[in-house]
DNA sequence: TCATACAAAATTGTATACAAAATTTCTTTT
DNA sequence: AAAAGAAATTTTGTATACAATTTTGTATGA
């Protein structure tokens, strides 16, 4: 995916992220083409990745709907990552080299400093630190389809807004997580390894729940059901 | 996807499938649409589906290139489809419905019967069986995004291989799986189903390799490092 | 007023034409 | 003869035109 096609997916996927559509309603494949500058074959190339992303839903014939998530389909999300980054923890134990834990090591330190600096807009700088951190323990799990098949869900619409809201103290108790791994993986501790993610994944999914939806009474709750 | 789309995916998939081109090779899109009797446009398409399919890697301004599944490739998928499905048996044990329950022992039933029955080219008869015994338990999951997920896992390539050469021993040694999930379900024991299922699932891969895969050497395994 | 049928408009799906990029072939140069 | 480079060819990427389907609006009838 490249030229037209590529700027087609990264302006819609953009304004879908700052919530510029309404979940539900229909992108028109000649709007978008107009808004994105290009013709309606990129717009529908760059439709179609959106919808394996979870971003829009194709309906045959009648074209391409904002998808709305649920409080269960966030949670589900998380509950996935949180075994298959977990997987890829374990076996990253017993293959990790000397160099991959060099890495990752570099990259806690990093971490640490950013959050303990507590400058504005250090967000940015962590998000990027941390994603290089799981794909660390992606290629040192030496699994290239868990490493691929992990990467389309952590560009997932819900995840990248996870992190979004970290205090420092909250980067910092994430950072722990990562030295807890890093440990696990130098002794070779597949179990501990997966464990620790799991926990990684699924307390972050935690803070999304209460940032996000917290305004939810016994009543929502009812009324979901 | 519709009509030439559809024809076009279906066509090029069964091709795939039936090994017509090597991995590696690359598939010329204008060869294709008149394989297919449409046009470019649909061929593209179904190729972009094929390719989060894993039948086909894009490469951009090259085109598209047959897979190649290594050993750890395969493996790998059988891994994850065993955490997720694990994670589907697992809800659906504190969820699933009487009406559910009774769908699964159903399709146990005619499953047993079919293995016991012996006729030629029941396999397809098993195959639909089977596939719908997991939707159920994906159903009573009650999570429709990792139904979602793990459907795109369930249509790969190496997986609908899988069953295929099964023989009625296999099928009943399969169906006792099913009977022991069921019960685990019944029984609304979450870890107890989890744990069937990848036992389930892992011996699936395990059953796979053995059959197509049955020919490494120590040498090709000190080769493939 | 509501439901149905049908025509008109708008939208998606497909084919074709053109542009851009990559690959191949052929020439040129050392 | 080998390597480098440039033209020609092939292939993918994009735009546009047309076909098919869906949606909308309107008229007609009960």
């Amino acid at each position: 995916m490249s030229g037209a096609s590529e700027r087609a997916y990264t302006e819609i996927r953009r304004r879908l992220l700052q919530r510029d559509y309404a979940p539900g309603v229909r992108l028109s494949e000649s709007e978008l083409s107009e808004v994105c500058g290009v013709s309606r074959t990129p717009v529908r190339e760059a439709l179609r990745r959106l919808a394996l992303e979870y971003f829009v839903r194709i309906e045959p014939n009648r074209g391409a709907f904002v998808i709305d998530w649920s409080r269960e389909d966030i949670a589900d999300m998380f509950e996935m990552r949180a075994m298959l980054e977990g997987l890829a923890a374990r076996k990253a134990a017993s293959k990790a080299t000397a160099l991959q834990i060099q890495q990752m090591s570099d990259i806690i330190s990093k971490i640490d400093k950013l959050a303990r600096k507590n400058d504005t807009n250090m967000m940015s700088s962590f998000l990027e630190l941390n994603r290089k951190f799981h794909d660390v323990v992606f290629s040192a799990s030496g699994s290239s389809r868990l490493t691929d098949v992990i990467s389309r869900f952590v560009e997932q619409a819900v995840v990248v807004r996870t992190a979004a809201q970290f205090t420092p103290e909250d980067i910092l108790r994430s950072n722990q997580h990562h030295q807890e791994l890093l440990h696990a993986i130098e002794s070779k501790n597949g179990l501990l390894a997966e464990t620790i993610m799991r926990v990684h994944i699924l307390a972050a999914g935690n803070q999304y729940r209460d940032t996000y939806m917290p305004n939810l009474t016994l009543d929502d709750d009812l009324e979901a059901k």
